[in-house]
Parts: structure tokens; sequence; C-alpha cells
DNA sequence: AATTCTCCCAACCGCCATGCT
DNA sequence: TAGCATGGCGGTTGGGAGAAT
């Protein structure tokens, strides 16, 4: 049904053979039945050798796809939660378009996935933010920055948390996950972030502006979390 | 009932990084 | 060190399914 269209033409990228075409479109039953024996067998990797031993006319690339984000037997499949929902947020907040990233946090799910669910469900909101929104955040904005003066001797105590918490980051960044609260998941603990890094929970005091009521809504909210991120960071940074 | 719209997600593409020879 | 193969990532696309009109 689908082959390849590069048949013939100047094939590009890993595992293209002149002259050779490969099926791409939907998997069939049977294909995924050849990877997941072959995968059981053999193991994961060597992508390309992996497609001609199975017998797929797939090439590598397609293989290692198939199998990362649909056949892998860890993978959770279903729904995401409004937990899994959150903590999306909060790391796209902190990462951005880190999808790999953000998806080490979250077992079971891919990349993929969580791209996909970020971009039905929160794009739009995050490029259009309605005017009532934008203007919350223009609030809170000014309002920080008129914190930050009287607030310089407390930022300081953040920006060596946030130092060393980033430090510890870099150095576990494959394995940690990092929560940043979501505040409708954590009413008691709203004003400080907990980041778990091996085994130990650290506190960190927010500026007084994040933990406000108005702010609540901005943790609750959909939008505008990158900024606010950096604004935190900047303005623990500033002193 | 037919058409249009929206959501959802699998799969592809291009690019860059890394490892090997 | 250069060149190639492979691995991995983020952006994008296309089509199916269900909802709305």
């Amino acid at each position: 049904m689908y082959l390849g269209m590069m048949a013939g033409g100047h094939h590009r990228g890993w595992g293209m053979i002149e002259d050779e075409a490969w099926r791409k479109g939907p998997w069939t039953a049977e294909e995924d039945g050849l990877l997941i024996e072959h995968v059981r067998l053999h193991g994961e990797g060597r992508w390309n050798s992996l497609a001609r031993l199975a017998g797929l006319k797939r090439n590598g690339k397609s293989c290692r796809l198939r199998w990362v984000n649909y056949l892998r037997p860890e993978l959770k499949r279903g729904h995401i939660t409004p937990h899994e929902e959150s903590i999306i947020l909060d790391l796209h907040a902190r990462w951005g378009n880190r999808w790999s990233t953000i998806a080490r946090s979250l077992p079971g799910r891919t990349d993929n996935e969580i791209k996909n669910y970020w971009r039905t469900h929160f794009k739009k909101r995050v490029k259009a933010p309605s005017d009532a929104s934008e203007g919350a955040k223009t609030r809170l904005l000014r309002r920080q920055k008129s914190h930050n003066q009287q607030q310089q001797q407390q930022n300081l105590q953040v920006d060596q948390e946030v130092k060393r918490i980033m430090s510890l980051l870099d150095e576990n960044e494959t394995k940690l996950p990092l929560y940043w609260p979501h505040a409708a998941d954590h009413h008691q603990e709203q004003g400080f972030f907990y980041s778990m890094l091996d085994g130990n929970i650290v506190n960190v005091s927010l500026p007084e502006a994040a933990s406000s009521n108005e702010d609540n809504f901005l943790w609750d909210g959909l939008w505008n979390l990158n900024d606010v991120h950096a604004n935190f960071i900047n303005t623990t940074r500033q002193s």
C-alpha cells in the first residue's frame, strides 16, 4: 500500500540505499510482530541491520521510531493524567520544547506523545493569551520588578539555591526528575519549589510576588510559564 | 443526512551529535 | 582528521474519528 516515494531517487539519511524502495506509512500488525520479535531476541540498536535481518522493508530510522514511540513494552498507553499534565506544564516552563528531556521525567511517556499533547492542548493558549491574562501578566511583571529592590537579600539566598539545583541538574540531567509544583496540586506548598535530588527534597523560597493570590492564577494557568520562569530566574540572578 | 470543523496521534523529515574506521 | 553510519531530537504533516453545524 505505501511504498517509499523516493524509489530510484537520491536517497538521503541513514539506511538509504540507492535504488531500493522502503515501505512508508502506517505499520501493519505483521511488521510490528517482526520488529518486536527481533528486538526481543537481539535487543535494541543497530536499527538498519535489524530491519534487514528481521525481513522488514523499512529503513532503520523508521524501525527505531516505531519501537520507541509505540512498541516498547514499558510504554504507558492512554490518557495523560492531570498529574502528568501538571508535570508537563511545569517542565515545559523550565525547559521549553525539550520534549525528550521532559519525557524522561514521565516514565512510560514518549517525547512524541508529550509533544503532541502540548501542541493540541496548550500551544494556542500560549501563542494567543487572552487580554485578561495578558493584563494579569503585565501587572505581575511590574509588581515583581518593584519587589526586586526590597528583596535583594532574599533573592541572594534564592539565587544560591537555584544555582545549586542547576549544577546538580547539569550533573544529573538524564536521570533526574525535577518538579516545579503546580499550585493546584500543592496548595500547602505554595511558595516553594520542590526538587527531587538524590532522594532529597529541596525547599526554595520564592519571591513574594509568586505566592500572592493573583499569582496563584499564574501558576494554575496554561499560559506564560516560559516568561514566568525566565522572569523568576532573571529576578533571582540579578543580585 | 451531509458537510465542515476540530482534535488527536502516528509517522515522516531535516538537522545535528556522536562514534567508528 | 575526514568521512561515513547511526542515533536522537524537534518540527511538521496527513489522515482518521468524532463533534458541531
